[in-house]
DNA sequence: CTGAGATCCTGTCTGC
DNA sequence: TGCAGACAGGATCTCA
């Protein structure tokens, strides 16, 4: 289940593709978070990968002509088989049959989506995204001037995909525990400190879990469908009631615009 | 414009 | 064991 780390795991992993030809596409499914456009096969059918990027929590395919744009939603997930493979999972909805390879996309909820354009710039779902968090547009200038006139929480803040992105329910609340900002402050009250603190959080956070291999909680199965995984050491996330690792306080959960959220009462003020 | 709540979907876990 | 309800890592949409 992908926040930005898995999604540059995932996007790592593809890496090998670069140079190859999709030959072919089928299709299980097209209802995901928006119906597969009826062209989507033709459109990338023999078409060479030039290159495998992300923005945000997108995977972008750049093709010979055009490219694809992949978010893994909630519960998505790649795995590559062998071409004369014959084991299929339920909910597989997309193959991509290379040479000798298939892609295969799978994606319990259906939340997760893939589109084709001529212009993955300007694309709907890219073109008002925030900075990359690892950025150095991701600074403490920016996030105390674009902080100033938000009324909502500041952990809600931080996971707006337009103020930074990559930053999901579990890094928010990581990231907040290890700035010290207690997630119910409303965003225009954070000082320029609080700022210098979380930027450098956010940025921390999401470095270890990436450089652990992506992998955060529950099972996260790799590319070549194994479930092998590490677990990151969460600090507050799924830890109700437990002790605080810092301050040995008790760890809250509440429910912040309809999300888990956990934190210590005594460490984030 | 902002912000809060509903919503898409399937699977798993908890409590009665 | 059955079953209802809560909950799950995202992000858009609808409405006030």
């Amino acid at each position: 289940m992908p926040e930005l780390p898995e999604v540059e795991t995932t996007m790592s992993a593809l890496q090998p593709f670069v140079e190859k030809k999709i030959v072919s596409v089928d299709i299980n499914n097209r209802h995901l978070r928006w119906k597969i456009e009826k062209d989507f096969e033709k459109n990338i059918s023999n078409k060479k990968i030039i290159s495998i990027t992300r923005r945000a929590k997108y995977i972008i395919f750049n093709l010979s002509d055009g490219f694809i744009i992949l978010h893994l939603g909630m519960s998505g997930n790649i795995r590559i088989q062998d071409l004369n493979s014959n084991t299929y999972k339920k909910h597989d909805h997309i193959i991509f049959y290379l040479k000798d390879k298939k892609i295969i996309y799978n994606d319990i909820r259906r939340f997760g989506s893939i589109h084709f354009t001529n212009n993955a710039k300007d694309h709907f779902l890219i073109k008002n995204l925030g900075p990359e968090p690892l950025s150095k547009d991701f600074n403490k200038k920016y996030l105390f001037n674009i902080s100033r006139n938000s009324k909502t929480n500041i952990k809600n803040f931080i996971m707006n995909q337009k103020v930074v992105v990559g930053v999901g329910n579990i890094y928010a609340s990581e990231a907040l525990f290890d700035a010290r900002i207690n997630p119910n402050n409303i965003t225009n009250s954070i000082n320029e400190e609080d700022c210098k603190r979380l930027v450098k959080s956010i940025k921390n956070i999401l470095k270890i879990a990436i450089n652990m291999g992506g992998t955060t909680l529950k099972d996260f199965y790799s590319v070549d469908g194994s479930e092998g995984y590490f677990k990151i050491k969460l600090k507050v996330y799924g830890r109700e009631n437990e002790k605080c690792k810092s301050c040995r306080g008790v760890i809250k959960k509440i429910v912040l615009n309809q999300r888990s959220t956990f934190y210590c009462l005594d460490c984030q003020k």
